[in-house]
DNA sequence: CGCACATATGAACGTTAACTCATACGTTCA
DNA sequence: TGAACGTATGAGTTAACGTTCATATGTGCG
């Protein structure tokens, strides 16, 4: 069993994201790679809803919709304000706006 | 149970992408989403190489490497190059390294 | 040919993650 | 205060995914 590399190899793991950084990129990226929270973060791009709402334009059960709001609430992506019985998100800030015009960039490819 | 929307949910929903548009992107993202995969194609950002050394390189099992390998042959993220017993892989154009550059880019902020 | 090496692949296993259901919490209003 | 509404959340179910193990396929070499 051979177990050497080639010359180059020195070169090729300089590369190489160690563990953590590999592991923090690959986490935020998990976020984006689910149709359900992609629709969300796409219906926040213009305007804040509720969680009724986004539940009604995506035709998908409140619980649902609320359960990936937590996750893009930790993850910071979205933001909330409450005001009266709703809660109101919004996406967290204009970095992540321009990352989903960038996606949509990709998309129209 | 209120059932209706905002005045604004028409603009809301052109900004929504449909469900296979969704589920492609979801599906690209997907495949970046995993810390092997990822550090495979750093790995690979200058240059070939054959399941072995990616192997030894990542400290992990030859049939771990060889099974995400073939996501990303799946995937056209990779292409392979038959010499002997081994198979060298290496990305499958530019375009690959630019969105790895660019992912690098935001790793460092 | 027979053996070692390199890779690919299917099955099994454990883990993660998304959805549903039921329910709790908080707010508004009669 | 009690009912209706909006939201959050824990438990349970199911599906998808990554790894390991065992094994098959293929190549080169003595």
């Amino acid at each position: 069993m051979k177990n050497y590399l080639c010359d180059n190899a020195h070169e090729v793991e300089k590369n190489i994201p160690d563990d953590t950084t590999a592991s923090e990129l690959a986490d935020f990226l998990k976020i984006f790679a689910d149709m359900t929270r992609i629709k969300i973060l796409y219906a926040l791009l213009d305007m804040e809803l509720c969680v009724h709402d986004i539940a009604m334009i995506l035709n998908m059960e409140q619980s649902a919709i609320s359960h990936q709001l937590r996750v893009l609430r930790q993850n910071k992506l979205v933001k909330v304000r409450k005001e009266g019985k709703s809660s109101y998100y919004s996406l967290n800030d204009s970095h992540i706006h321009e990352i989903l015009i960038r996606g949509y960039e990709h998309i129209s490819e």
